[in-house]
DNA sequence: CCTGCATTGTGAACGCACGCACAAGCTCTC
DNA sequence: GAGAGCTTGTGCGTGCGTTCACAATGCAGG
């Protein structure tokens, strides 16, 4: 499920705290969710808990992690660096996750050799080299919406398992590539929506959008 | 429903095309979803097609944008201004959007009082001040999870209508205010997860995409 | 004016996820 | 050792969104 991140994070935050056991309550309200959910899912997961005490957090931890293949590292490469490229390159929760940033790729000429963040930035081109060479395994477009699609090909054909889409454009990738698309400007409107509409629900649902 | 803002920027990509009609099939194949859906989705808004012609565009266009609340200007204002709020703040997006940015506020008194993208940033102390005198409708947090909750608090508190929130931390809203939750790291664990799930378990998962 | 074609609008079935509510099971106390 | 008190694990009903399939409807051509 997509919620397994979040259970993770609120898991992270208990163990940090110290705190060595959870009830399955406690950790839905932690998370934000409904607390018979977080059993079903851990249920679904095959974890275990012990009933009349709780879920071990450190043992937990550990399962989601497995499950969320956080085990292993996740190289990955960023394509576009505009505005959002940057700071993507430059923010630190990609290290701290197992999702090291291993490439930088920009087809401006200007940028194109330009150092950022511990990288060079290489041109289109090398793209698949990168890929091969660093073991890839998650893309992520932040190009303007004309490239976008071009730039999937691209990352699909150099043979990365997964793709993030930042661009505010709708890409089609086969149906073996998890894609998962994060729009600013589509949430913006949403939340136009929902305050235009009142009083709706605005549950956030985790779309998987693939072709 | 969420998928407006797609159909929006489709609807849009034609305009600028020249088109000026377009059936419900086409449609669904430049936003990336079903026709049926499509057409359920715009019957459900009260807008007519033509049957044996298709949508008219223009006028369609127009009244999505009527229902998205884009008629008019929905202020925003950014707390926190690291990597992130920084890169959301030169978005481009915003205001061709409708979303004028109107606020900059961070905490870090070395940031305050610093010049950003034609706006001065301000301590939170400001922000009940900054929404009122502009009449800002959406708040924006891009703070450390740490802060998060607080500044949605403040939020509220100042009236704002929506809350988009890019801090990975669960943050808790009255009802009556829309929250929306963007998470980098979340998404990339999802997409590793898939990635994951996917050579585990291939099977039942062609059999699940089969439809 | 009438026939054929294309496309919309929608009734109905399907599937999935959510959440209630309860039984199963562990632990602690007396 | 037995009973009380929690907490997990899960069967089941419910509601929503998706999608199929078809009837209704407008347009073009003869």
């Amino acid at each position: 499920m997509a919620r397994l991140p979040l259970y993770h994070r609120s898991l992270a935050d208990l163990r940090h705290a110290g705190v060595t056991t959870v009830s399955s309550e406690r950790l839905a309200e932690l998370a934000g969710v409904n607390a018979a959910k977080v059993r079903k899912d851990f249920s679904y997961l095959g974890t275990y808990g012990t009933r009349g005490v709780g879920y071990e957090v450190e043992y937990l931890l550990v399962e989601v992690e497995r499950v969320l293949g956080r085990t292993h590292l996740s190289p990955v490469v960023i394509v576009g660096l505009g505005n959002l490229g940057r700071a993507l390159a430059a923010y630190d929760g990609f290290d701290d996750g197992g999702f090291p940033v291993v490439g930088l790729v920009d087809a401006d000429p200007a940028k194109i050799g330009t150092e950022l963040v511990g990288h060079r930035v290489e041109p289109p081109s090398e793209l698949a080299r990168i890929v091969a060479e660093h073991g890839v395994e998650v893309g992520i477009i932040a190009t303007p919406a004309a490239g976008a699609q071009q730039v999937a090909d691209a990352l699909v054909a150099a043979g990365v398992r997964s793709i993030l889409n930042f661009a505010p454009a709708v890409v089609t990738v086969p149906d073996h590539v998890p894609l998962r698309k994060v729009d600013v400007a589509t949430e913006l409107q949403i939340l136009s929506f929902y305050a235009e509409r009142g009083d709706l629900d605005v549950r956030q649902r985790a779309e998987r959008t693939a072709s």
